[in-house]
DNA sequence: GTCAATGCAAATCGTTTGCATGAAC
DNA sequence: GTTCATGCAAACGATTTGCATTGAC
């Protein structure tokens, strides 16, 4: 598994700005947000981190812990999807909304410009500061319907 | 604390299509939820069934139960805000999405007919039956500001 | 050497389940 | 009388926390 410099360059340097130590584990969890291409639980990211970095004896605290951390900082970001709890993704991609088969659970990401400008002028409208938003749209994707 | 007669009737009607039991908790959480103006969770359910109802000696176990079956029958609806787990909504309400403010918690409804256009465009592009959507916008209310 | 981060286990939270009892039909 | 729903307590899964130890600085 390549790493991702850039991005682990920024991490290194959030952390140093906190004060706070730069450790293996932090850098193990935010490798693999980088290398997944699924929005992920927090076990399944332990699970991930067991199997590509055997060696590091890490507990699934830790991985909780650096997740949080991560989101904190604005590397990673997190959903609530239905029924399995949160699952996160990293920030390195552009935004983008999600379709989910209720089915077979399968997700498709998408973006719309269109949704988005209406949601910035609702948002003013409101008198609402707007920092992030969340969209799902649920159906049956064409295998399942 | 009066009740809704039509929507009662309907949750009548229901349980006896089913073939099920009409019981006095399942009317008291669907009242509880009918006069609910805001999201709540299912312990938040419990304390005000305890509160409005005090003679009732209903148990949590109840109130999940109750509340999963009228999500079922489709009385009322849930989303999944942030790190506070599911909440309830009734659907006696047209459909709208949701404002959140991320510092005070407060929730503010809306509705707007161009994007519920567009993700029926979206779902349709990419060959999906569409059975629902969430959308949740974040960010500072006026007063957090 | 200091202080933060880790690993582990125990604790906690929200939710679900098993089972004997009670209520609806 | 049969069957479903309830209440209670125990079980459960996901996440968090306390604490002694380790590692970064």
């Amino acid at each position: 598994m390549k790493d991702n410099s850039e991005v682990i360059a920024e991490l290194k340097k959030i952390v140093k700005q906190k004060g706070l130590k730069y450790t293996e584990q932090r850098e193990i969890v935010l490798n693999i947000m980088l290398h997944a291409n699924a929005h992920l639980t927090a076990e399944e990211v332990y699970n991930l981190v067991k199997e590509n970095y055997p060696e590091s004896n890490i507990g699934i605290a830790t991985v909780y812990r650096a997740l949080s951390f991560l989101e904190e900082v604005d590397l990673i970001s997190s959903i609530a999807f239905g029924a399995d709890g949160k699952k996160y993704e990293s920030n390195d991609k552009s935004h983008h909304d999600h379709l989910i088969c209720t089915k077979c659970g399968k997700i498709v990401e998408f973006f719309d410009k269109d949704i988005e400008d209406r949601q910035d002028r609702i948002a003013h409208e409101n008198d609402f500061e707007i920092t992030g938003h969340s969209m799902q749209l649920y159906g049956l994707c064409s295998s399942c319907k």
